[in-house]
DNA sequence: AACGCAAGTGAATCCACGG
DNA sequence: CCCGTGGATTCACTTGCGT
């Protein structure tokens, strides 16, 4: 049933089942779960289907097509089966978890809470929520909502009395700039090089995730030499990290194609050496500012009055953020702009505030709310 | 029973309840909101109990008591009490929603995989989750989980098919460097001088939200002059930003001392004027024109060619305000498409006119004719 | 070679009004 | 209520081609 082993197979104790160490299982992931001993797995990683219900296809501006995920494993009939299908491969992960294992789940707001609800239901005890904040998603086309701009992974052990997870704070807080790792994470769409496509050029799995997320999960909450179970394996971006990291994994998808590919991907990977396998320090956020914060902060109170250096030009702050230069509003740039005649401008430093020693550019605030982020 | 009016109370037809504008009534949620008529209210924010499951105390590396949220109010004797609960509210606030309302709730982790799921069961359709970033959290004391620097919001509508909801996209935009909004909000928690407390220094609300999340909210959701409501009204911050901003507001808090600390806080607050608050203008609220008129009024000439920017189409302006393609006739939209092969195209911009200094958008007629009217 | 511009794309529950 | 149609709507990043 194993697509290839990797050689190595955990002794087990007489009678037990052997574990299928760094290999793919192919099938359903409940069914192959069964055939794993009980409590033998450190940390599992799952990504289930986030039961999108798309209706009708999406165009960008542009007229293109956005290529959705319309995959049949996506669809279900209803909540309530959504919510079955849930509650048994939680419940099979459940069994193979060591009482000290822990599970993370990633989905958006299509399935998260569903999942997250079963979870609490079967007495997993949540230990944090995590958002993966991604710094390019798609955008939103039509303007008539916010861009989806992150997942949510939860992240729990097996009960509220479950001690003695693996949490390696130490080494996160020294890779972090000696600051607390907190719970929302930045971290860039899989595109590029590391997106698995085949030979027609066209990606392999639609919704692959990126290997910094998957190294982040690993080096926080497993120590090299540990078991990492991934039952919704797709394009193995578990597997892969895994292997780099010196952790073992074991991998269930039920579509060949995709586990043919996950196989292919992690054989070429080369594992770090043991002196390497600590965090990479996480690039610091570039904290872009919005004026609409600066008024929500009241550092400008709507109705305040800005001008230009020479204070040739005056416009008036708004509630939302906008400017009003007498019935026109927009953007602190694009008033600017407006007002010069120019084909844009830096409101930042064009528009200034009156204060006890003259005018001062409200880039000021910017710095201001740049310094406490 | 309810604490202080404000004056103003919605006179309705004969027979139906009044309504209790700017005004915040006593006593248990789901009571109170049975009292209000059905689809009265544009927008509901709730702040429900959390469920918080805390065990023991929570101390600091000092030995210092963490002044944790035990409050009675939060405490459920099981999820299905607290399932029970929700559901229940949600009902309620179902009722009094518009068709065209939305609503917004916040949570943690404790709840909001819980409330998420419950708002799906009963057909709440979710726009979008929103995750609300704390610039300045609580620090994990422990060092056993990551930092919980983060607060989930749920935003939906009353269905799959509930349209014309308002999202002031445009204004967003405007706001946040001409960059559409996303989910990902960061705003500093409620303190300073923002935070009610009582003679004895100590915080009067455990929970109370920052003003500044609640503008967000309410600048991206709601219109000036809307009925927002918050079951949970708690310190009243809703109420206070929602007078701030020229909405009308109803709360609902079964706790006599927060009410009043609430209704003190919002008799301080002195509105903004109405013209830091008019919805700034969007494109799809601009007045429709019919290519016809531009016609009509001779500003393009029937027999007249158009093209799009590179010239790589032509056709033919008709007296009726159509365009020919060859021998095909049809709008000057659906021509565009035709011509491009494309499924849809905005005529307006996609056509141009020769002018002396080279092609000009027939946009410009529209933008004309806007003018004058 | 370096640079610039065009084209492509990503887990998406993505329109409103009038007849 | 369904259907037709006007016409509004995108950000960060990668790849590839042409200069």
């Amino acid at each position: 049933m194993a697509l290839r082993s990797n050689g190595a197979v955990r002794a087990t104790t007489a009678g037990a089942p052997a574990f299928p160490l760094d290999t793919i299982l192919i099938g359903d992931c409940v069914a192959q779960l069964e055939k794993l001993p009980a409590a033998s797995v450190d940390l599992v990683f799952a990504d289930p289907p986030y039961n999108l219900q798309l209706r009708g296809d999406l165009r960008r501006p542009d007229d293109s097509l956005v290529d959705a995920v319309d995959d049949a494993w996506d669809q279900f009939e209803s909540f309530q089966a959504y919510d079955a299908f849930t509650r048994a491969w939680l419940l099979a992960v459940r069994r193979v978890l060591k009482p000290t294992g822990t599970l993370w789940v990633i989905g958006s707001y299509h399935n998260i809470f569903r999942v997250g609800a079963t979870m609490q239901d079967l007495s997993f005890w949540i230990l944090n929520d995590i958002v993966w904040r991604k710094s390019n998603p798609m955008p939103n086309f039509r303007g008539r909502r916010f861009t989806n701009a992150h997942e949510t992974l939860i992240w729990a052990s097996k009960s509220a009395d479950a001690k003695g997870y693996t949490f390696n704070y130490e080494a996160l807080k020294a890779g972090n700039e000696d600051l607390q790792p907190r719970s929302d994470w930045l971290i860039p769409i899989c595109s590029g090089g590391e997106r698995l496509k085949g030979d027609d050029g066209r990606k392999i799995h639609p919704t692959q995730k990126p290997e910094a997320l998957l190294a982040r999960v690993l080096l926080a909450a497993s120590k090299p030499g540990d078991v990492v179970l991934d039952p919704f394996f797709g394009s193995g971006t578990t597997g892969a990290v895994a292997k780099r990291l010196g952790r073992h994994f074991v991998g269930v998808e039920r579509d060949r194609d995709y586990a043919a590919a996950a196989q292919a991907r992690i054989d070429a990977v080369v594992p770090l050496g043991s002196d390497m396998l600590s965090p990479a320090p996480a690039k610091r956020d570039a904290p872009r500012v919005a004026f609409a914060t600066v008024v929500e902060r009241g550092l400008l109170a709507p109705g305040g009055r800005l001008a230009d250096a020479r204070r040739r030009y005056e416009a008036t702050v708004r509630a939302d953020g906008t400017l009003a230069l007498g019935t026109v509003i927009g953007s602190i740039h694009r008033i600017g702009a407006i007002a010069q005649g120019a084909e844009s401008c830096n409101g930042w430093t064009f528009w200034h505030t009156e204060t006890p020693v003259g005018l001062a550019p409200i880039d000021a605030f910017r710095e201001a709310i740049r310094a406490e982020a």
